[in-house]
DNA sequence: ATCAAAATCATACTTTAGACCGATGGTTTT
DNA sequence: AAAACCATCGGTCTAAAGTATGATTTTGAT
């Protein structure tokens, strides 16, 4: 909704309720209406205003959706984060130990441990869940 | 919020607000307020009114497709899990050591331990970061 | 008031992770 | 060819994580 149909949305509105107050107005000072009847038909009145306003006010917020994982790749150029680091660094997340990482991958332990130092050094991570916390927030893993 | 709680918060805005009107007519009728003022007062009173009521009638329904993410309390259930348990493996999968956990709940390291020990058996892990992924899987964790 | 579950702590022990070192061979870039 | 980068590996050492067991205190529900 642009900011000028707002605009005239609420002119509208106004000119209604305006409108709609005189009468009741002009009702009641030719005592067709009690005065209980008047304020309550006011009352009635803006309280449905208000849910009104109330809801366009938070409506606009509404509009968030979950957006679906999409790789960073500039974030890990900016990292400087390798591919096999990278890969490493999913199978930590999928929550393998170095001993399962280094046999899927065939290559040793040490390598594994290397590749998680460099990791922890670009991530400025110290644990292997912290890793994860801040890869996610990179948008570096989903 | 509870159902029990959105009870008693109805009526005590009620009970306020009834008692606010009694006492803005009473003005009114021993003619310290003008007609105007007083249907202006019932107004501005009513608009916010229904702004809150429709707030609080839409926030359920709209929050709720925000965030992909629900709890699912009754797998915590089914696996057993404690409030205190769930406590740590949200600290866990934040990425905290145990050490820091222990800091941020003001107990030991020992019952962090505990915890956590208590954790992987409940979801069958073995590690930290398998725990945080089955965790994912069933749900508990976002 | 009682009883079971939950939370707490400790001690001793094993395993895994991580830091810090250096080293090699293979690409790619300049 | 030299420089830079990448992936690989090994050793040593320390810190952290995880296991096992037992005990005490808190708490919640009946």
């Amino acid at each position: 909704m642009t900011l000028r149909k707002s605009i005239i949305l609420y002119g509208i509105a106004m000119a209604v309720l305006i409108g709609f107050l005189k009468y009741i107005e002009y009702r009641f000072f030719v005592r067709d209406l009690s005065l209980e009847l008047y304020v309550g038909l006011v009352a009635v009145l803006f309280v449905a205003v208000g849910i009104w306003v109330g809801r366009r006010l938070t409506r606009a917020k509404i509009i968030i959706p979950e957006s679906r994982f999409t790789l960073d790749e500039a974030q890990l150029k900016t990292l400087g984060i390798t591919k096999r680091e990278y890969e490493v660094l999913g199978l930590i997340a999928a929550g393998l130990s170095n001993q399962e990482i280094a046999d899927k991958l065939f290559v040793s332990t040490s390598t594994i441990k290397t590749h998680t130092s460099n990791l922890f050094m670009k991530l400025d991570a110290s644990r292997r869940t912290q890793a994860i916390q801040k890869a996610k927030e990179l948008h570096i893993l989903p």
